[in-house]
DNA sequence: CACTCTCCGTGGACACGATCGACCTGAGCC
DNA sequence: GGCTCAGGTCGATCGTGTCCACGGAGAGTG
């Protein structure tokens, strides 16, 4: 994990269609060099995975909710979390500190299902409570930070 | 945007690296009518962006803290939004329904660095109030959804 | 110091993919 | 019917991905 591998992380951060020759000229390596790199990026686990990133109402995802869920004092969290891997449509989940033990980002395509997902939510075993907040508009997501060298002080 | 964008949308966020070869066969298409087509998705802003997406650890982003912001009563909602944007630890900006108008997730590399934050939001003009939750761990993140036939009924 | 091992790079070669232009086909409309 | 347009296929060309053999720098060792 040197300079050129946190320029290629950045780079492909920034637009991951980016070709290997492309990256190549950008770092001044040769494109097998590039390509070396990259792999061992992605097989080491830095890289995960390439997205497009999409205007969710295009495929019919309008409606955005932040939820905030409160364990049971006696919930198995780990059952918990199981439960809401198996719900599509909460995209992202954090384990928080405090009162609230994780907290949801959810997408649905109506008011509707979100009520649905809610009492959903609400119903699954360990789940004491849920507090949802929605989103009337997403001003921007996963706007990748500038990277800075090692040297974090 | 038809079956055949869809499927071509699920795809790529699956695997933003695809190449247009491997689209033209899992969809039926031949190379250059799934390069105009993707093309086009990308003009019209269906897609936004292809992004690799980074353990945030290996890159010196151990902490992400999610907070609400309470606006003063009189505050310009656009300059606030637009001091919020100069501010690189913040990944994603909801703007929500409720008392805190807006939620932010921001990811900095230690604890100090987040109170640096902090501290810069409460001076920002026109916010009243900052709540912080602290994840413990990302359980998942922008976990892509399958997407149904435009029937969402 | 010389030797060797390893790591990490380069350059060449070749198959595959991206991309352009020419052409084809079916739908909608005079 | 005959125009026109949208959106496809095909073929050709050129750039890219990827495999492989080779080479230089640096660490460890006699």
């Amino acid at each position: 994990m040197d300079t050129i591998d946190l320029s290629l992380v950045e780079l492909l951060r920034g637009n991951a269609r980016l070709s290997y020759a492309e990256l190549a000229r950008q770092v001044g390596l040769s494109a097998p060099a590039v390509h070396e790199r990259v792999g061992k990026l992605e097989s080491s686990g830095v890289i995960r995975a390439y997205r497009a990133e999409v205007e969710p109402e295009a495929i019919g995802l309008g409606v955005t909710a932040l939820i905030g869920i409160i364990e049971d004092s006696d919930a198995d969290t780990d059952d918990v979390l199981e439960a809401f891997r198996q719900i599509p449509e909460i995209e992202s989940c954090y384990f928080m500190a405090g009162v609230e033990s994780f907290l949801l980002k959810a997408r649905v395509g109506t008011i509707a299902e979100l009520e649905q997902l809610i009492v959903r939510l609400n119903r699954t075993p360990g789940v004491a409570s849920t507090r949802t907040g929605i989103a009337l508009s997403t001003k921007w997501e996963n706007r990748p930070q500038p990277l800075e060298p090692p040297t974090t002080s």
